[in-house]
DNA sequence: CGCTTTTGACCGGCGC
DNA sequence: GCGCCGGTCAAAAGCG
């Protein structure tokens, strides 16, 4: 909530009172009735003000999230062509594994958790080891036919009694990102969040989070909203003007 | 010594 | 039935 001198300094009428006799009164109440109609026109202009200032800051994230949307609509693009062409082979089996970018190319529903998620990687760095906060334990590593780097299989080191697994991969078409592929939930404590924040998206600048998928959850737009109302709340300036908005909604609202 | 990683072998599903 | 491919196994090697 802002508060402007003007909520400091506003004296009532009523309570502001001198004795004196009922002339000098009655003009001592138009002074401060007048007074306060040039307060409440101030107030309006400021309210209108921070109206339009938050008109624009609207517009500013309405444009941001029309970009990321382009942005994400072109991924999907590419990575569509990719997994339709890889799961042509293997149509109508009851496994289904979501798509890196949570798009199904008329799978059927899956049985088990899977999500994917995208972590940022030096192209020197060949260990595809991922940073997520969990315990794992490698069982194995192929070449795959359409992906120049070997797949490698990890299993939780909470194993047997944490039975999730995850595929690490460098994308195709990036090579600087490496494709994370989750089956399963853990059945035990999660991982630490300041190991987990060292590992950031390079899609969005910013300091998201690694972009992830779950299916059953919500659609990749939802995680898309979370994320930006996330990073919407962290944005001092918004906040701030969204308070304004607010309080300027409620002196709005009072004197009705 | 015990745990993890590496890597070739093996298995099962699928298309032809 | 055969070959291809992704996924898993397990023995050997590596490491602290």
């Amino acid at each position: 909530m802002i508060l402007t001198p003007t909520h400091s300094i506003f004296i009532s009428p009523v309570n502001f009172r001198e004795p004196s006799d009922s002339g000098s009164e009655d003009v001592m109440r138009k002074w401060f009735v007048k007074d306060e109609t040039c307060m409440l026109q101030e107030e309006l202009t400021r309210v209108n003000s921070e109206n339009k200032k938050l008109t624009e800051t609207l517009a500013r994230v309405s444009e941001k999230y029309s970009e990321l949307q382009n942005l994400f609509k072109e991924l999907q693009s590419r990575e569509n062509v990719n997994f339709c062409n890889e799961r042509k082979r293997k149509q109508d089996r009851d496994e289904f594994v979501s798509s890196p970018i949570g798009i199904s190319c008329g799978g059927t529903v899956e049985k088990s958790t899977v999500s994917t998620a995208y972590f940022h990687a030096e192209k020197s760095d060949t260990s595809l080891t991922v940073k997520d906060g969990y315990q794992w334990r490698k069982y194995g590593q192929k070449i795959t036919r359409d992906n120049p780097s070997p797949r490698a299989y990890f299993r939780c080191s909470f194993s047997p009694s944490c039975l999730v697994k995850k595929k690490v991969q460098r994308s195709a078409e990036d090579p600087s990102f490496v494709v994370a592929t989750y089956e399963g939930t853990h059945n035990h404590p999660g991982p630490n969040a300041s190991v987990s924040r060292t590992v950031k998206l390079d899609l969005v600048q910013g300091g998201l989070e690694p972009v992830e998928e779950k299916k059953g959850r919500g659609t990749i737009q939802d995680v898309l909203v979370q994320q930006m109302a996330s990073s919407l709340t962290k944005d001092p300036k918004f906040t701030a003007a969204l308070a304004a908005a607010i309080s300027g909604r409620f002196i709005e609202q009072s004197r009705t």
